[in-house]
DNA sequence: CTGTCATTAAACCGAATGGTTGACAAATGG
DNA sequence: CCATTTGTCAACCATTCGGTTTAATGACAG
């Protein structure tokens, strides 16, 4: 039995993580959890917004599954879960092979066809 | 001089193409353009979504450098651009590391193609 | 008990999103 | 000329987003 809500193929949670990538506060988030784990305070400390706003962008981190919260006393810590990551990068895949170098002759092909 | 606004790390252009690719219509517009251009009715076709949405769902894809139009007549021609692409890739790409080294056999076994 | 600290919850705001409908423009074809 | 096709535009609607402020929760320190 597969665990289809953490697919990697799940189109849902691909929803999910390409739109929580598309806010340059939560991809700077990620950054700072790749190197160490983080308390929210912290993770909202490099920015100038609340820190209510902050705790928002960690829920939407969270809800796509990138980042795994633990709760020692009154302070979260927040810590990288990579794996859906992997998810977007294997959709991103598939399009590898069209900005290689072949495609510029493709292209150029297809903005002067002098023939069909 | 340097054109920033297609640049591969331009995180302004970076938003959009996660943005653009947080929706499955989006994302399967851009799957069929992977294999043909086509006109924007034609992208319309396999949703159950008027023709307006359609267009702008295009919009939004051509925002994000996705898609390039060239009007023939009373027909628009898409095709895709895969560039802004290889910069979300790039993005993604400084991740690997988090997750390939502890690719376990279940998430081996999940890594099929995409259904999407 | 009483504060203070770390964080979330709730209510609100303006802007954006994804969708609709109806009107419009322009090219095509009788 | 007239109708149809292709697509956009404008207005509208409900929902979500990213932000705020103010309140509330809950854990530690006196």
């Amino acid at each position: 039995m597969v665990d289809l809500s953490s697919s990697r193929n799940n189109p849902q949670r691909l929803d999910r993580v390409f739109q929580a990538l598309a806010d340059p506060t939560r991809r700077q988030m990620l950054r700072s959890l790749a190197s160490r784990e983080s308390t929210v305070g912290e993770l909202a400390a490099p920015f100038r917004i609340s820190l209510a706003a902050a705790s928002k962008h960690v829920k939407v981190l969270e809800r796509a599954g990138l980042v795994r919260r633990t709760v020692q006393g009154r302070t979260h810590f927040c810590r990288l879960d990579p794996k859906p990551l992997a998810g977007a990068h294997d959709w991103l895949k598939f399009y590898e092979r069209f900005w290689g170098e072949k495609l510029d002759a493709l292209e150029a092909l297809l903005r002067h066809p002098d023939k069909e």
